[in-house]
DNA sequence: GTTTTGGTATAACGACCGTTACACTAGGGG
DNA sequence: CCCCTAGTGTAACGGTCGTTATACCAAAAC
């Protein structure tokens, strides 16, 4: 525990900071570096290229958001609060990892190109690996919380999980997570107050 | 007019394309002038710097989206459908643009450095004219369609907004259009429920 | 006491990037 | 005619990038 502390960590620390701080491509290899206070070869030791580090980025960010995001569920009192916990705790992780512009997975996914192969690349599976995570433990809740249709709800607050996001990126709505609870609690109405049954206008496709 | 058919539009036209299907920062200069059929010194010629030209791209498309907009908003009829219309702009404005990722004034500011010169960068002020138009067009199109608050109701549109555009990105919820399309008419509920008049149209469509 | 482990410093490589200089061609208008 | 405009091709510049090779060092392990 006393040699050196974890310098596998501070490397990942460093990477996700400048990575989501400034953008992934415009990060060079030696700036990571730098700012774990590590030499370069030792980063290459360790993660043998750029892009694999980045993939141990995401994996880990995932897995510490999914243990945040159970925290706060497991916090919330109501089967009703412990669907909204989603979004207090974006807020909350948000304010104890670093200083990311707003989602990890997200800004990978601008910044790359979305090309053929899709399948066999490992970052965009862990992109996919996080809208199924967020996917199915929005489904399970809205069940939980006895909700009519879970899997409509579930889209819905996917839709406005994406909207904080972005909203943090955008800089506006303020305070995107307030004003999106406010909304999910008009959707996850058990009784829907339904003004018109059409289910939705017509879309192509 | 008639001798090289716009030249300065197919080089912007090629940039948007690929900027923001690629990336911006993984896209080279010289693959942009090789997609517009034009040579590195007249791409220079036209627009001096990298920088710029995403600056313009970014102006003109600010430009398309303000003029595709406000055609939805006429073609609708009732003000709750000229509020909404913004959802189905999105949409068409995608189909008649080229295959961008998502959001181009979003997609610049995750991949770029969020740092101190946000004041004097005339991007990042192209990003916040964007904001800043979307959200008073919505709250002037909230208070025509009568609603109670309608900043309140603004902001709460922005955020649903965003979240389409990251659910094009996402690739996730299916359709965000539609789906935002039914949360926002929870949202946009006027002071009474009633909507006794069918609209009158000011034009022929 | 040598080997192993984990880290460091320096330097270089090939590739690509944004940008510019130089010399050239085709057409249109005075 | 000459000049101006608009565009082309080639080639290079300085810089940065991702990555690797080489040699070195300290402490722990056997």
């Amino acid at each position: 525990m006393s040699g050196p502390p974890h310098t596998r960590e501070r490397i990942l620390d460093a990477a996700e900071a400048l990575f989501f701080h400034d953008g992934i491509a415009v990060t060079g290899v030696d700036r990571v570096a730098a700012s774990a206070g590590v030499a370069i070869v030792t980063l290459y030791k360790h993660f043998g290229t750029k892009d694999n580090l980045l993939r141990e980025v995401l994996a880990r960010r995932l897995e510490a958001w999914t243990r945040h995001w159970d925290e706060a569920v497991d916090r919330a009192g109501s089967p009703e609060e412990r669907l909204l916990a989603v979004f207090d705790a974006v807020e909350t992780f948000r304010a104890a990892t670093g200083p990311t512009q707003w989602c990890c997975f997200l800004a990978t996914a601008s910044e790359r190109p979305a090309p053929a192969d899709d399948r066999t690349d490992p970052v965009f599976e862990l992109i996919r690996q996080d809208t199924r995570l967020v996917t199915e433990r929005l489904t399970r809740l809205a069940s939980e919380a006895r909700c009519a249709d879970p899997d409509a709800v579930a889209s819905m607050l996917l839709l406005l999980y994406n909207g904080v996001l972005a909203g943090l990126l955008r800089g506006s709505p303020a305070n995107p997570v307030a004003r999106a609870r406010d909304i999910a609690r008009l959707v996850i109405t058990p009784s829907a107050p339904h003004r018109r049954r059409s289910p939705s206008r017509s879309h192509g496709g």
